[in-house]
Order: C-alpha cells, then structure tokens, then sequence
DNA sequence: ATTGACGATGTTAGCGCTAACATAATGTTA
DNA sequence: TAACATTATGTTAGCGCTAACATCGTCAAT
C-alpha cells in the first residue's frame, strides 16, 4: 500500500490526455475496442500500462445506469451445501463481465433484510438469496427490485421472482418413510440449528413415521447449536441415554449422521443391525463412509447452474420457461440403514 | 421484479422534494441522523419509505471517494479451510459499513489477476487475497492499490503489505517428523490438487522424513484432482496396491485423512497398528473420528480475526503491530498414529 | 466536382450523491 | 443588548465516467 501518492489514482483523463486523444476515446477503447483505429487503440492501450489505469467502476456504473453486480445471501459460508451452489455461481457468472457480491445473513432474518438493503443500494443485475423465509420487508424490498430476484434452495407456491429448490418436506418425509419401510421400530431424529428448512424436514419425517405408526415425540431431539460431526456423535449419546432401545435416526443433515455414525461405534453399535442411520443431502463423503451411509440426494449445484440459465435469460429478454424449478431429490440408500435380518 | 415503472428507481431528490427539504439534508438524515432535526429526520424517513428509496451506493461512493468494499479473493468456496477464515472476516466487518466482495479464483492464478483487477475498479477499502503465489502483474497491481492488503493461509518474508498465516512447510516437516517418531517405517504422502501450498507442505514433509532415513519416493502419491473423502479412500487404496508394506500415511489435508481412514477400514486394516494416519488442518471432524485422527491444527478462524483487526488499525490511521504474523499450527496428537507397540 | 454514406473521433451534459462552504436561526455571555 | 457561539439547513460544484448527439474526414457513386 502506497498512500497518496500525488492527486490519487490515474482517471480516465489522465490516460486521454497521455494518449492524446478524448475520454470518450478511451472509454471505447476499453469497452468496445472494434470501435477504436488500431492506431489510437494501441496509443490509449500503451498509456493504461503505462499510468496503471483502472476504470473506476462505480462512476461507469452511475453514468451507464448499469451495474454489473449479482448480489447473493447465504445464510452459512462453512456449510457445505450452500457452498457448492455457490461454486456453480460463481462458475456459470465466473468468466463474464459479472461480479458476485455475497453476503452472509448467519441464519438472521433481520441480517438477512439489512443485506439486501446493501445490495439493492448497488442496483444489482439480479438477487440470489437462500430459502423462502424473508420478512416482510425484504420480501417487498425485493419485490421492488427492478431485477431478477432468485430463491434458491427451498421449495414454495409464491415465489417473489424466481425460485429453484427442492421441498425439505417431501425430503423429510422421504427418510422418514424409508427408515420405517426397513422395519425399523424405535425411529428418532436428530436435529441441529433447526432453520425453517429443518423444520420442514422434520415436519415432512413426522408425517411419514406417523403414518407408518412409528412416531414417538421422545425420539426426537433437536437443539440450536449449529450442527456438526462432533455435535452429531454427542447428540446420539444422549439420545441414546434417554432411549437405549433407538434403533435408527433420521439426521437433519450429513455432518450429523457422520458423527452419529463416530458415536454408534464408538458405543460398539453395529450399523445398520443395531442401528440405522440416514443423513440428508449426500455429500460425497456419504459414499465414501464406512460403513457407507444413507442419504437423501439434493442437486445443490444444479440449483446454481438453474439459478445462473434462468438469470440470464431473463437479462437477455426472454422469459424463462418456467418461473418455479423442482430439482427433487433421491434417497441414496447404502450400507448404514440396509440390514438384512429385519427386527 | 417490476420493471420499468415510471422513470426508473426514486433518488435522493425525490425524498427532499417529498420531505420538503434539501437533497443534503437527506444524505445527512440517513447517513448521521444526529445531524438533522428530529422534525425533519421523521418527515424524511417517511418520504424514505413511501418511495421505498434506497440511496445508490456508486453514486455515494464516487462523490465521497470512498467505497466500503472489501475484496476478498479466495482459491475455493468449497474447501472448509477458507470457509472458517471467510466467516471470520464476515463477522468481523459484518455488522459495520463494509461490504464484502468474495472472489474465487479457482486455484488459477491469471483468474485472481482478472478478479484482482475488477476489484481495483471498484477502488476497495482493503483487499484480502489467499496465498503468496501471486502472477507479478498481479502483486504490482496489489502494491499499488492504494488501501490495505492482507495475504492470509500462508507464511513468507516478503509481503505485498501484511501477512497472516502460517508456514505450510513447517506444518509438514511437523507431520513427518512426528510418523517418524512413532516409529513408522514406510511413510507415505497422499496429496490431492497440489497447489503451492501443498508442494511446501510435502517439501517439509520430505525434509523430516529425510532426515529420519525413511525418505522413499515411491511411497509420495500425489494428483491435481481436487481433494474429497472419496478421493482419500480411492488413493489409499491405489498406494497400497503398489506398496503393501506402507504403515503411515500423511495426507495433505483431512478431507483425504478421513478418506484413507475409511478406506484402510473397508481393507480391514486396524488404525493405528497397521498403518498411521495424520492430517492437515484439524477440521472440528478429526476429534469426533472413529478412531479421532491426528492432525496438523491450524487456526483459520484466527487468521480472519487477526486479518480484520490488521485491516482496521491501517483504516483507522494506525500502524499495525507488525506486518507479519504468523500464527503457527499445533501437533494434535490422537488415535490415528497412536499405536503402543512399536515395530 | 457534388452528394451522400459511413466510420472515427469529439463535445456536452448529466448519472446520484456528498464535500465544502454559506447562511439562517437559536441560544449564551457579559 | 451587542457580540459571538452553536446548531440546523441550504447552495454550489464536482466525483469519473458514458449516452447522445455533433463533427470531420474519407471514399464511392453519380
């Protein structure tokens, strides 16, 4: 860092001026090189090596009334499954002339609402915020957007713009139904931070094992603490404590039904024989465990590489072919719920 | 998203012309409210949400030279290493007037030259870029960005302008002397993406084995795919196959740790008697492993915090307490590579 | 030579906001 | 009550860039 060195950074002028010719000149040059002489255009090119020229981007943005920012909420930057939709963000926006503003709301409605506050003051290209669950205000504040506004990984009927996810019911549901389809008897389930979307897991898994006549409230623990391995392996030792006879446990996501498989067999619990274990999302690592353990499949790329086509087709124009997209999800049975000898 | 209602989003001119007052006194209301009346403030705050106005922050950012971006550039959005350091430094500028602008260059260094430029465009308040690997374009565009700049995750004596993070070849040379000491005889390295800082890591890792006589290349497997869980048990399994002998095994990060675990126990293996495993990073996962891995503990969160801190002293006037710091790592010792019996 | 078309470049104004200074309104002191 | 702070508000100019229109060659077709 060299601070104030003379009157601050090179402008557009300083290269017009080194260059001789105007800053319009210069402007073209740098936008649209076709419309520029080769002679001036490597005239103007020489001097921004030369001055270290780069545009001021927010003055282009005033002057354009364009600005080439695509804000996106997440609620978690460490958890997984948020990351890896992000990654296809950034991959499908990554090249162009686009640039991605996250923000993180840590699972704070109020947060989430001050963010986008922050992010509409940029007069974004378009909005990618996680789940369906704004406030009112931000729900309105994006509303008023004047640019394509996406939710992305959760499931609903009124959608402010766009919206691509999966139901976490139906996904909740899903464990539900497959562990009581396995003859499991003592079905519990385990549950950390608890957002709406574990909620509706868990909506969506009392349903199915209530059908299945299997439901028992005291099999259920859940807690606010954010999840985690070890959270996971500790979880399923005090649930156990308090109901020795639990014979398997839908957990709201993979980092838990890690470490509840860890603290099975540290407690020298077979799986799936003693105990059945399934996650939700299937992170790779799912696969790979051993044993290798169930999961309920969510495309979370897919919905970013989803979110990116729709938005740009809708800067292009056109309107996209559909403004709800289900991506679903699929049960991934493996080793960890599949015993043989049912009870 | 409505488009195109009348002449586009209301200005700050809008707010006073409803309010009755100044566009100044707008910009003073909602900028440090103290400044302004208790009378008017009310009327401009009512004028502030009839017409739903958000100020622009270009506009803001262009007349009073300052922007509150914070630009962040990072090789991996998925990788939990940079995950921890990322919501360090959300929580630190968070709650404040900073925006953050998130990078990922994908580990491809002419990507981060093209992302460090766009961020100079938006002339950032500071910039924190990951790793000491910059292109020399890349670095002299940093020393002359004029605002902070902060390289984090590695260790070097010549900084752009500060540095925190750790030294990766120390790490390494810790993680080899420490298998050596066990007393394992055919110690492997597994290292999944080999970018910069995993080349250091095994240079350290060589040098301790080396020095304890049980340096043998042939047991160094290393590819440029991206590391996971699965990766870790397929490469395991890969190295065992060429050399059934080998008993210890560093693996350059802990996905690929817990990846070789699971794999060594699908072959039946016992952890640690037949082979030692140790990792890098001590993700929260490695305690709660069955049998709790070993690892080289790095403090990524910490590395945000001291990051923010830093950034904040030079914004405030100050100079920071030092250019360089280098919070280390610590040897955490567990299950994995604690066998009783030496051979 | 004259006209018109076209491409290359320049001029002017203004995007929406805030810094800096100016002014008005109110209180404070001797 | 004069002289002077102090606070509250307004006026003016300009941040760095680009849209929109203007101008100037140059060349082809008459």
């Amino acid at each position: 860092m060299r601070k104030r060195k003379g009157a601050g950074r090179p402008t557009i002028a300083d290269v017009a001026n080194k260059a001789g010719v105007s800053t319009i000149t210069v402007s073209r040059a740098l936008r649209d090189p076709a419309k520029v002489s080769d002679h001036l255009r490597r005239k103007i090119n020489n001097a921004v090596r030369k001055l270290n020229y780069v545009p001021h981007s927010h003055a282009s943005a005033l002057a354009s009334r364009r600005s080439n920012i695509i804000g996106v909420i997440v609620p978690s930057l460490t958890n997984n499954v948020f990351a890896e939709s992000l990654r296809a963000i950034y991959d499908g926006f990554g090249q162009g002339a686009f640039q991605i503003q996250l923000g993180n709301s840590r699972y704070v409605a109020d947060e989430e609402e001050r963010l986008v506050r922050a992010f509409l003051g940029q007069r974004p290209s378009a909005m990618i915020v996680a789940g369906t669950d704004q406030t009112d205000v931000t729900r309105d504040l994006l509303e008023n957007a004047e640019c394509p506004v996406v939710q992305i990984m959760d499931m609903g009927d009124d959608p402010i713009d766009m919206m691509v996810g999966f139901s976490h019911f139906e996904g909740g549901k899903a464990a539900g139904r497959h562990l009581v389809q396995q003859g499991y008897k003592r079905i519990g389930f385990l549950g950390a931070r608890m957002d709406p979307r574990s909620h509706r897991r868990l909506a969506g898994f009392k349903e199915a094992v209530q059908s299945g006549g299997r439901y028992d409230p005291d099999l259920i623990m859940t807690t606010t603490v954010s999840s985690s391995v070890s959270l996971g392996a500790e979880l399923i030792g005090q649930l156990r404590q308090r109901r020795p006879d639990l014979d398997a446990v839908f957990c709201n996501n993979d980092d838990m039904a890690l470490g509840a498989l860890f603290g099975c067999q540290k407690a020298g619990l077979s799986i799936p024989e003693d105990i059945g274990i399934i996650g939700f999302n299937d992170l790779e690592m799912m696969a790979a465990a051993h044993p290798s353990l169930t999961s309920i499949r969510t495309d979370r790329y897919g919905i970013g590489t989803h979110t990116v086509e729709m938005i740009r087709s809708v800067l292009d124009g056109e309107m996209p072919d559909q403004k709800i997209v289900d991506l679903g999800f699929e049960l991934q049975v493996r080793q960890s719920t599949s015993r043989t000898a049912k009870a």
